[in-house]
DNA sequence: ATGGTCGCCGAGCGA
C-alpha cells in the first residue's frame, strides 16, 4: 500500500506531470495540496480515468487539497474543526476501504505563517493562524489517537523540523518554517506517539522536499524539508519504506515541492 | 546584483 504526498502547485498548471507520476508511480493514495481552484475546475475525468476515487476541498486562487485513492473511501471531514469561520481550504480526511483493515488518511496543507511579525514587532495575524492551526491539529491528532487505528496526516506542513531540514539555517532563524513556536507545535504531534516517516525510515539522512524558483535553489540543493508523513502507532507499526522522489522537482515546468511517500505492510 | 521565479489572473499578492 503505497501513500505519498504531493504539493502540486496548482492543478491546472500541473496536470500533466501529475498525470505522469501517477501512471509511473502507481500510488494507491495520493495526498495533493495547493489545488488552486475550486472544486468544480477540478480535473475530475482526466484523474478519474488512471483509476482513482477523488475527493476535493477547493478554493479560488489560494490552497485546496485533495485525496486520491483507488479504493472506495469515505469522505469523512472536508475542513479541519475548531474553527468555523476558518474558509480556508486546507483539510480533508477519508478513511480508505483498503481490505481487512481500512486507513484513516488526511490531506493537509498547513498555512505558511509568514509574514511572522508586524511592523511594531507584535505577532503577524498570518503567524498566529498557522499557530491556532497546529493547535486545532493536535487536538484532532488526539481524537484521532483515542481509536487506537491506523491513521495517516501527511501534507505539506511548512515546518522545517530541525535545523537540520534547512540548506542555510541562520537565514530561516525567524522564518514561520522554522521558528520555535512553530516547531514546537509539531514536536507536540511527535510526542503525542505519531511517527514522521522520514526520520524513521532514513536516520541521519540529508534530503529536501522543497526547493524555491527563484536564484537556481534546485540546482544547488539550496531546500527545505517541510512535507511530511505522521502516522498513528497502528500505522508505523506497518512501515516499511518512506522515501523523497525527487524526480518531479527536476521535469520542465514543475511543482517547487517534490513527492514524499511511505509504504505499509497489507 | 537590495534582485531572482512561479501561478493566480490580468494588478499585485502569496509562496
Amino acid at each position: 500500500m503505497k501513500i505519498a504526498t504531493w504539493n502540486v502547485n496548482s492543478i491546472k498548471a500541473r496536470l500533466p506531470r501529475v498525470q505522469e507520476w501517477l501512471g509511473e508511480f502507481q500510488p494507491d493514495v495520493a495526498l495533493l495540496q495547493e489545488l488552486k481552484c475550486v472544486e468544480e475546475n477540478f480535473p475530475r475525468m482526466e484523474i478519474e480515468d488512471l483509476g482513482y476515487n477523488i475527493a476535493v476541498s477547493g478554493q479560488k486562487t489560494y490552497n485546496g487539497v485533495a485525496i486520491l485513492s483507488k479504493f472506495p473511501m469515505e469522505v469523512e471531514l472536508t475542513a479541519l474543526p475548531g474553527d468555523d469561520g476558518d474558509e480556508q481550504a486546507r483539510y480533508v480526511e477519508a478513511v480508505i476501504d483498503c481490505g481487512e483493515r481500512p486507513i484513516r488518511v488526511s490531506t493537509i496543507y498547513l498555512p505558511n505563517g509568514n509574514p511572522t511579525r508586524n511592523d511594531d514587532g507584535s505577532d503577524h495575524e498570518k503567524f498566529t493562524y498557522k499557530l491556532g492551526w497546529m493547535d486545532r491539529l493536535v487536538v484532532r491528532a488526539k481524537e484521532l489517537l483515542k481509536t487506537e487505528e491506523a491513521f495517516v496526516l501527511a501534507g505539506d506542513y511548512n515546518i522545517c523540523p530541525t535545523d537540520f531540514d534547512v540548506y542555510d539555517p541562520g537565514r530561516f532563524a525567524d522564518d514561520a518554517l522554522c521558528r520555535p513556536e512553530s516547531r514546537a507545535r509539531f514536536r507536540t504531534l511527535l510526542n503525542l506517539g505519531l511517527t514522521e516517516a522520514f526520520t524513521a525510515m532514513n536516520p541521519g539522512v540529508h534530503q529536501y522536499s522543497y526547493w524555491d524558483y527563484t536564484g537556481g535553489a534546485w540546482q544547488k540543493d539550496n531546500g527545505l524539508r517541510i512535507d511530511h508523513l505522521l502516522l498513528s502507532p497502528q500505522a508505523a507499526d506497518r512501515l516499511t519504506a518512506c522515501d523523497i522522489d525527487k524526480t518531479p522537482r527536476g521535469k520542465e515546468k514543475p511543482s517547487d515541492h517534490t513527492p514524499v511517500w511511505i509504504e505499509l505492510a497489507a
